[in-house]
RNA sequence: GCGGGAGUGGCGGAACUGGCAGACGCACUAGACUUAGGAUCUAGCGGGCAACCGUGCAGGUUCGAUUCCUGUCUCCCGCACCA
């Protein structure tokens, strides 16, 4: 074999092999375990970047390992490739967006089957194509009849730039989750999904995933926010209105001293007519709707409020309560009005002080006496009630259900719960999407398409140009349509969905990737879904991941799936960053593994960035390891070329333990502590760097021994080199699998290494004959002393004792007690 | 404000259930081989002359704390006038 390692050579001989192999076909189903494991597929923007590369690696090594282990392993990938960027480049160079996407596609197909990952191409799906949002837009009627989608005018959220409207989870900080640009509010008629009647269960079905990591499960849960408490009726008698409230404290009921409502309350214009404020209250109610929902909801902006003159009914005590009007009040929370206990609730502390409410006290805390006008802020904590009626001594927690019952006995109130989630708006005025399978008939009103005439195919032949309208729009031959039900003519829905639809299925759609008949079979799913382990970023937590949850529970709802969670196991990797933000091709920073695969090959791409660090940190990059990754293959492939001849001569050899030396033995345990940790590195924690570390342990072992050869004091048994080399180019196989699959066909034989199983430990052969002990004395470490692994405790306390360390530092002294860990160390109290 | 996470050499990071802090690698230094070497092999590499001191800081529990407890500081992430 070559003395260097040429990896030039050896990934594009071994590519070509498992290509024509079809090396990483899944079978259908066998009596194996089944194993599915996932990366978030990508947006095909052109390029892989090192984010990429991670994700990928990540994945590629969890699926080679699982196949070693015996597991029918499902290892897809396919593309995200509806969305804006196509169709930017579209306007910007006058391309056609299918076959940009296109072209990216194969471009970046082209550089993951160079990076050597194990994806059965076979399975591939690419969203924007007819023979899979076919199914996307079965999934919109099927949600459409069930009653989950629905079109509503609505304040919705718009994006200037991206001239389209966002779902709210698409909205960070204000601003456009692609763009940056801040995002306004637009009254417009949109599609919804009503995500919200699943509000529930996604909260509670959060308790299954124990595979998942505890901040992303708290993210959702803060993300669809469920809070618990009460509606509550206010009645105005004068105009023979009721002014509902929602309140997380009932409790407090009886420390009402006035009411706010948003300043778009529908009430609101009919409290004000009349009242001799009437203008400034105007003015007022429009300076506050015109202002941004960033400054209206920034935590510190200042409490405004104007009263209406206007009383309503306290529904418990008969008083009367004076109605305000406020900028901290949320129209779209709640019901847009809120009750003011001013003692136990900072914010309507802050207000009552501001413009001189009354402040009365109903929960008193045991341990403080002060009267309410010493405060200096809320109290918010727990304790009896006072000041309230028949409730008082009550303890708070519990007044909370007596107050809900006493007002629902004269039906002023009842316990409700609210959600801060909102239904998932999912229409586009976009081109590059799926088309909304819906059709506008004169006569019968909304008529969804019949399975039997879907796909509804996306036109060519549109203006990108078409301003705030979707560019559907522009396509006569798509717009008029005939009706499904009375034949009359009609017109097309002309927005799109929402791209995050396309991938809130995709994984079942892998099941069963080539089905022209339905979405995927019960069978396929039933026998590999959930997805046993997801790779993906931690920017998903609410938006992917969320909306996939969603989905899956209402094919469950439907039957067309068993399982009701998608993801059993979630690692989110941390982010490459660079220049201080996400390796992403919008933000300009990217580096293309294509300069280090070209120089190093992709073994040294992928060891590096799974050496880097372990996958849950974010990733400063910095090239500087690509070198020593680099340098660690090499050293591996020339230890190799070595003991070649030696391993090869091996074959049919038997070594006999007995006759080992010191260093032989040292180095067969070596060799199998390193199995027993990097399979529970690999296979339990996902520690790649500590598994790759321990790999190069045994390597510089393998050199030091070499080097007591080169001395003469030892010559390696043939059989021994082939358990030696058999088992390190295994444990290498999952992570470089060109390196080990060259370095397997030169040492060892003619089959695949990926083939193989995954390499066991004996449990004996770890076991040394004599054990280093640390010596302390107080805690400090003095010395060490090597014994026989069998020897007892008492010899080993009996031989520290004698150090003249320990002497020393003892001083005469008679030590108080002597601790021995066993394996580990000796602590001696003095 | 609520919730989640992190703080260890010059750098990336290791120490899994409380048991030898700094594995492994990068960078650096020296030696060997060499016409040469940015290749390779070998050795060294937290601070301090030393006793000792060292895991953000201050305490505590313990024979023993990077690990557990209390307080505190800093940074990152999510939600946030959500009633």
């Amino acid at each position: 074999m070559n003395e260097r390692y040429y990896p030039a050579e050896i990934e594009k001989k071994w590519q070509t092999v498992w290509e024509q192999t079809s090396s990483f076909k899944t079978a259908i189903a066998d009596d194996r375990e089944k194993y599915y494991v996932l990366e978030m597929f990508p947006y095909p923007s052109g390029k892989l970047h090192f984010g990429h590369v991670r994700n990928y690696s990540i994945g590629d090594v969890i699926a080679r390992y699982k196949k070693m282990c015996g597991y029918n392993v499902l290892h897809p990938m396919g593309w995200d490739s509806f969305g804006m960027p196509a169709e930017n480049a579209a306007i910007k160079n006058n391309a056609d967006p299918r076959q940009w996407t296109l072209n990216n596609i194969d471009a970046m197909r082209g550089q993951l089957k160079e990076l050597g990952f194990s994806y059965d191409w076979d399975r591939e799906v690419a969203t924007c194509l007819p023979d899979y949002y076919q199914w996307t837009q079965k999934l919109f009627l099927l949600m459409y009849e069930k009653g989950l989608a629905y079109k509503r005018k609505a304040a919705v959220n718009w994006c200037n730039d991206c001239n389209t409207v966002l779902a709210n989870e698409q909205v960070i900080d204000g601003k456009c989750w692609r763009c940056d640009s801040l995002v306004e509010k637009k009254d417009l008629e949109q599609w919804f999904l009503k995500i919200t009647d699943y509000a529930d269960r996604l909260i509670d079905d959060l308790q299954k995933l124990t595979g998942w990591p505890e901040r992303v499960r708290t993210m959702q849960e803060n993300w669809i926010g469920k809070s618990v408490g009460a509606e509550v009726e206010f009645y105005s008698e004068k105009h023979k209105e009721t002014i509902n409230v929602f309140t997380t404290r009932p409790d407090t009921l009886f420390g009402v001293s006035y009411l706010v409502l948003a300043a778009e309350h529908p009430l609101v214009e009919k409290l004000i007519k009349g009242k001799r404020n009437v203008k400034a209250l105007r003015a007022f109610i429009q300076e506050t709707r015109a202002m941004s929902e960033m400054d209206r909801t920034a935590a510190d902006a200042e409490k405004i409020g104007m009263f209406t003159y206007e009383y309503v009914i306290h529904p418990l005590t008969g008083d009367k309560v004076p109605v305000w009007i406020a900028n901290y009040v949320l129209a779209d929370y709640g019901t847009g009005a809120v009750m003011g206990v001013p003692a136990h609730d900072a914010r309507d502390w802050e207000f009552a002080k501001k413009y001189s409410l009354p402040i009365k006290q109903v929960i008193c805390d045991d341990s403080s006496t002060s009267a309410v006008d010493e405060w200096t802020s809320a109290y918010c904590g727990n304790g009896k009630l006072v000041n309230s009626d028949e409730f008082n001594g009550i303890d708070n927690d519990a007044a909370k259900e007596r107050i809900v019952m006493a007002l629902s006995a004269v039906g002023k109130g009842q316990a409700r719960t609210n959600y801060r989630l909102r239904d998932w708006l999912i229409s586009r005025q976009r081109y590059w999407g799926a088309p909304i399978p819906i059709i506008y008939c004169p006569q019968c009103g909304v008529v969804p398409v019949p399975d039997n005439q879907l796909p509804v195919i996306l036109p060519d032949n549109v203006q990108f140009t078409s301003g705030s309208v979707s560019p559907l729009a522009t396509s006569m031959e798509f717009v008029n349509c005939s009706c499904p039900n009375c034949n009359g003519a009609a017109r097309r829905e002309i927005d799109t969905m929402d791209t995050f639809i396309c991938s809130s299925w995709y994984y079942l759609r892998y099941c069963d990737p080539k089905n022209t008949s339905e979405m995927f079979s019960r069978a396929a799913t039933d026998y590999w879904m959930p997805v046993d382990q997801y790779i993906g970023g931690i920017e998903h937590a609410v938006l992917h991941l969320l909306y996939s949850r969603f989905i899956v529970k209402v094919l469950h709802d439907c039957g067309y799936i068993s399982t009701d969670e998608p993801f059993r196991n979630l690692l989110t990797q941390g982010m490459v960053i660079k220049d201080g933000s996400k390796m992403s091709k919008s933000k300009g920073n990217v580096v293309s593994p294509d300069e280090i695969i070209e120089k190093y090959g992709a073994d040294t791409a992928r060891l590096f960035i799974l050496f880097a660090a372990p996958p849950e940190r974010d990733l400063d990059w910095n090239e500087q390891g690509v070198e020593g990754a680099f340098r660690f293959l090499s050293r591996v492939w020339r230890i190799a070329a070595h003991y070649q001849v030696i391993c090869v001569a091996g074959v049919s050899a038997d070594y006999d333990l007995e006759a080992f030396t010191v260093a032989e033995k040292n180095l067969r345990r070596k060799l199998h502590a390193t199995v027993k940790k990097v399979t529970e590195d690999i296979g339990e924690r996902f520690n790649f760097n500590t598994a790759i570390s321990a790999i190069m342990e045994l390597v510089n072992a393998i050199y030091a021994y070499r080097e007591l050869e080169e001395q003469g004091n030892a010559s390696m048994p043939p059989a021994f080199c082939r358990e030696l080399f058999a088992g390190l180019i295994r444990l290498m196989a999952p992570i470089t699998p060109y390196f080990a699959e060259a370095l397997w066909n030169e040492l060892i034989g003619a089959d695949s290494v990926h083939a193989m199983n995954w390499p066991k430990f004996d449990a004996n052969a770890i076991v040394a004959d004599e054990i280093e002990l640390a010596v302390q004395v107080n805690g400090k470490l003095r010395d060490k002393i090597v014994v026989a692994t069998n020897s007892i405790a008492e010899e080993q306390n009996a031989i520290a004792l004698q150090l003249p360390k320990v002497i020393e530092v003892l001083a005469g002294k008679t030590p108080k007690k002597i601790i021995n860990i066993p394996n580990k160390l000796i602590n001696i109290v003095g």
